[in-house]
Order: C-alpha cells, then sequence, then structure tokens
DNA sequence: ATGAAAGCGCTAACAT
DNA sequence: ATGTTAGCGCTTTCAT
C-alpha cells in the first residue's frame, strides 16, 4: 500500500531501519557494499513506510533528473505520435521520464520551452523535425546536454541524427509517376525551409531534371495555407497538373480534402502519391500509394542512441543513422488503371 | 545570449548585484517588496549571467515541480492527440510542463508511471480515459495531488470529471440508423469495462430496446482484436449485420480496413456510423458519419480545472462537466442513398 | 526594504 | 561494511 509520497523522507526510512542515512541511500541505489542482512532491513522498512523517493531532491544533488524532453512540432500527426511511443517506451525502460515540449513551430514558444527544459535539469532532448527551422536549437547544443535530433541534421552541429532516405525515396515516387506517363506532375508541400521538405523537393527535382520534365510547385509556408483554394487556382491554369506529389501527411491531407472538394477522380482526373503513409491509404478509393518511413524505429533508435550518451556509453563522433523507406504501391498513382 | 543553465546559481546573481541571496530570491519570485532600483540591479545581473533558475531546487523547497503529468492510453489516437496539444498549451500558459505517461493500457506499467510521477512531486494529473480499467488510481487520488479525469468517472473518487454525453450520441446515432430501416445494427467496441465504451454501449442498446430491436454486439477485450476475420466471421451468419455503429475511432479504422478487406461496399452492403470524428471522414467514399467530440475543449477545461486546484482557487466539490457532442451526417449511414 | 541562517531530501567525500 | 559531515540551489522564518 503506497502512501501519500510526499512525507516519508529516507531519513524515516533509516531510522525505522535503524541504520544511518547513507546506509539508506545506498540500498536505494543499489550499491553492492552491503550486508544482504542490513540491506533486508532497509527494504522492509521502505516498504512498510511505504517510502517513494523523492526524485527532486535526488536530481538536485546529481545534476540530473532522470527526464528528457521531446520537442515535436505537431502532435496531430501521426508520423510524431507513433514516433513518440517508441521514445517513451525506451524512455520508461531507462528509468527515465518524457517531458513534452510542442511550440506548434512558433519559434519564441520553441525558445520558452527550451528554456523550461533547460531550468529542469533535463538530461537530453530528442528533437522532431520541423520543430524549428533554424531555430534556436544552438542553446541546448552548446550546452552539456545530449541531443539526438530525428529527421533533420542540423547544420554546423555535432549531434546524432537520424534520418531517412528523403532523398531517394522522393525521387524514386516521382519516378513511379513518371512511368506512368504523367508529365505534369505538382510537389506539395509546407515549410520548404525544413530539411525532409528541402529532401524530399530535391529528390523530385531530380527525377524530372533527368527526364526533362519541366517542375511544378506548390511549396507554402505552413500547411495551414494549403486550402482548397490554393489547390484550384494551381489546377485552374490552362496545363493542369495530371498528378501530385504530396510531401507528408499532412500535406496529403489536405490535398485529399481539397481534390474531394473540387469533385477530382484520383487517378483519373489525376494521379496521387503521399510522402508519408497512414491507416486509412488502403480505404480510401482508390488506396494511397505512400512512401512509408519507418516511424516506429526511427524514434526508438533515436531514444537508444541518446541514452548511449546520456549514460557514457557512447562518446564517440556524432553519428548519422539512415533508414530506409518502404514504397507501397496502391492505386492512387494509376496502377491498375492502364 | 544563454548559457550553460548548470552552473550559474542565484547565488552568483546575488554576488553579481550587491545583495543578498534572500533580495535575488526575491526578485525571482516577483516579491513587491523591493526597492525598484534593487529589483533593476539583480535584474541586470541575472541578464548579464545568463541566470536560469534550478526548478529542481526550487522544488525540493516548495515541494511544487510546475510539472503536470499526462496520462494517456493511446498516442497514436487522434482523439488522444488532439486533446494534449490543448492540455499542453495551458500548462505553458501557466508556467507548467507535461511529463508524459503512456501504459498503452498495461496496468502494471501504469502503476508504475504513476509511482514516477509521484516521485516527481507533479502538482496534478490529467487522466485520459480508457488508460485504466478500475486501476491503481486511488493511489494518486489518495493523496494531495489534484486529478482531473477526461473521459471516464472514477468510481467513487472525488475528481474532476470532463465527458462528454456519450449515451446520449450514441443512442441518437442508433435511432438514425434505426430510422433509415436497419434492423441489424452491429455495436463495435474494446474494452468494454471503460466508462465511455459502456456508456455508449448502453446509449445503442437503449435506441434499439425502444424499438425492440434485437442487439448485435462485437466487443472484444482491445481494439488489436478487431481483425478481418473477426468482423468475417461476425458477418458470415445467415443474418448478417445491415449496418455497423463503431465505438470509437481506432474501431473505425479498424471496420473500414476489415470491410474493405471484405469488399462490402458501404453503405449498400453495409452502413457505418463511427462514434469520433476524423479528418479524413469526409474523404472516404462515401463520407463517414460520425459522433464528433469536442477533443481540444475537453483538453482545455480539462487542464483549465485542474490549474484551479492547483493553484487553490478552486477547493469546492468535485465538478462534473459534461460537453455535448455534435452528429456529424455524411454518406456513410445511408443518407442520400434512399 | 533587506539580510543571516536554517533546512528541503538526497548524495558524496571522508572517516571509521 | 557503515556512519559523519557537508553541501546541491533554492525558499523561508525571523531579525534588523
Amino acid at each position: 500500500m503506497l502512501k501519500n509520497g510526499g512525507s516519508v523522507t529516507l531519513k524515516d526510512v533509516a531510522h525505522a531501519a535503524g541504520v544511518s542515512l547513507k546506509t539508506a541511500s545506498r540500498v536505494l541505489n543499489n550499491s553492492s557494499e552491503l550486508r544482504p542482512e542490513t540491506e533486508r532491513l532497509v527494504r522492509e522498512a521502505m516498504a512498510r513506510l511505504g517510502y517513494q523517493p523523492n526524485e527532486l531532491a535526488r536530481g538536485l544533488k546529481s545534476k540530473k533528473s532522470a527526464a528528457i524532453a521531446l520537442i515535436a512540432p505537431n502532435l496531430a500527426d501521426p508520423f510524431v505520435a507513433t514516433a513518440i511511443r517508441s521514445v517513451q517506451n525506451v524512455a520508461r525502460s531507462h528509468g527515465y521520464v518524457v517531458i513534452l515540449a510542442s511550440s506548434g513551430g512558433d519559434v519564441s514558444l520553441e525558445k520558452t520551452e527550451l528554456q523550461a527544459m533547460t531550468r529542469r535539469q533535463i538530461d537530453g532532448i530528442i528533437l522532431m523535425a520541423a520543430a524549428s527551422g533554424k531555430s534556436d536549437l544552438a542553446i541546448p547544443l552548446k550546452s552539456r546536454v545530449p541531443v539526438v535530433v530525428i529527421d533533420e541534421p542540423v547544420r554546423g552541429a555535432e549531434v546524432d541524427t537520424i534520418t531517412v532516405t528523403n532523398r531517394k525515396a522522393a525521387r524514386a515516387a516521382t519516378e513511379h509517376l513518371l512511368g506512368h506517363g504523367f508529365r505534369r506532375i505538382l510537389a506539395v508541400g509546407a515549410r520548404p525551409h525544413l530539411f525532409t521538405c528541402a529532401e524530399r523537393v530535391a529528390g523530385y527535382r531530380a527525377a524530372l531534371r533527368q527526364r526533362d520534365v519541366k517542375k511544378m510547385e506548390l511549396l507554402v509556408p505552413h500547411e495551414a495555407d494549403l486550402t482548397i483554394d490554393a489547390l484550384a487556382k494551381v489546377l485552374a491554369g490552362p496545363k493542369p497538373a495530371d498528378a501530385i506529389f504530396s510531401l507528408n501527411w499532412v500535406c496529403t491531407v489536405a490535398m485529399l480534402r481539397a481534390l474531394n472538394a473540387l469533385e477530382k477522380n484520383i487517378p483519373r482526373d489525376i494521379a496521387l502519391i503521399s510522402f508519408d503513409d497512414f491507416d486509412l491509404a488502403e480505404v480510401i478509393q482508390p488506396g494511397i500509394t505512400a512512401v512509408r518511413q519507418p516511424v516506429s524505429e526511427l524514434g526508438s533508435r533515436a531514444a537508444k542512441s541518446l541514452f548511449e550518451r546520456i549514460e557514457g556509453k557512447d562518446s564517440s563522433a556524432p553519428r548519422k543513422i539512415v533508414l530506409p523507406t518502404e514504397f507501397i504501391v496502391r492505386g492512387s498513382c494509376g496502377c491498375g488503371m492502364d
């Protein structure tokens, strides 16, 4: 039966067990230099009193907080949500807690959040792409706190990075559309300053260039700008797009909604490939052809790397891990239509 | 320019400003009993040294951590993700940080998480439904830590609760299906011990009972049990369901995937209503008729209530807030088909 | 209005 | 193997 959690201190435990404070502390920290009998006594006392160590006090002394920060741009993105779950699982297994810091992309908020984290003595940071552009990331990076970045190498910073083969996958997806004979392929993305977006755009352009096809891009500052009107305008010209390559999940949803509203048939009126796969991709008619990122793995690999740094097991140069993506062909790209 | 964040202490600030530690502390805490001139001096020193207060130390003394815990069952659920975002926004505006605790429904893990939170002296807990069944929630509830529960009243516990009109909405949805002439309506849900599920089932049954229609239920222990086979089996009988009422988003996705795999046409072969709306509900053909919960508001109301408790502004009896839902008719229920 | 001193719960030298 | 003594960085009586 657990008690309040506020009042019973290690001192109380020591007293109850008839040992010194330090001995009790040793038990708490699994020190080896203990007589089994002594340890048993202390453990019994702990259980009896319902002792809960005060992590704040432990952290104050050791300058560690047993907490890591997770900075994510957009919790509503299933990509992000899935990654978070992996991170949290790994963190728990290491006895760490995850503090959430979501800025929604607002740079000044992000700064505030980062400060809040520093003040809490967090032991590490996992930063998810699109959290920031150039960002004030420099702050924690300059400090002693290990950082692992998912999906976005930080310029000139020495941190571990986990990414996927953005450019290559985007190129392959574009080539797939070209293979279907589409020549007016519209790349739709948001926040083009972000690494992931830029890389995907680069892959798209590379594919077009090779075939000498002109690029068509709808790159907006923010996903929210991908309104029906925005798409309608692009599609209104004399030579409208015959295919769309959507550069992330949020864009894909926006496109699907817009195409639906404009009563465009996929892929008859316009084909579609999505960078980012999602649960309902095969339910929508036709199924949405997509580039799938190994989302869970991105999260867990990031967390594992972080803990290796935190626990000092890894003090080598920053690693860049690149995970492969998967190309999932369904009907929206035009396959099965020919 | 921010410094390391670890080394500059309030003592350093006091020294640099030529005042006592306590005076510096007063400035930090916006005490009124200060000569403006003194305050200016201290603030300048703070800025100059790049002082960052150590929240762990503050918390140790004051027994507060400026952190709240958010216990959520399933981050991948957009319902949960959206609510989290609201909570986090409110928390930030109060200068609090959000610690994530997701058990994935595992009761023993949940206990571990709850302990971890207690040890960190968290100031409050927001618990999202489906986190636990009966749960060891008793622990924090018995303690001094304020708790607000979203979507699931805790039996006999004295906590604020925010829910939606689950039963009424489920009943209305079922009646809508009955109104279309469906008489073999299958309710599909998971974790029937959860309040939300139970309430929705109750609403469903009430509607059927009134019309003297026999109930058909597929209630599984966990969402993962809603496989294609499970549905196929139910639909295989001599009198298969002619409509499905899915009791939450996860179930809806599972049903959509299963129906798709079984090549059932909605609503011709079988109609569908979803409890929980989602982004792509109108993109799928036909659009999915859904009960929409005011998700953001659930989150922000919960957080606001929590902070009123934390800050002692509200010490009245536990409040039960019930928010209305919205019924969004699209095509999957059979509307537009007649 | 400001300061000196004690202590929050714990860990870590340094004894013994 | 166990105890003693200082603090970690901050807040808080209680003086002044």
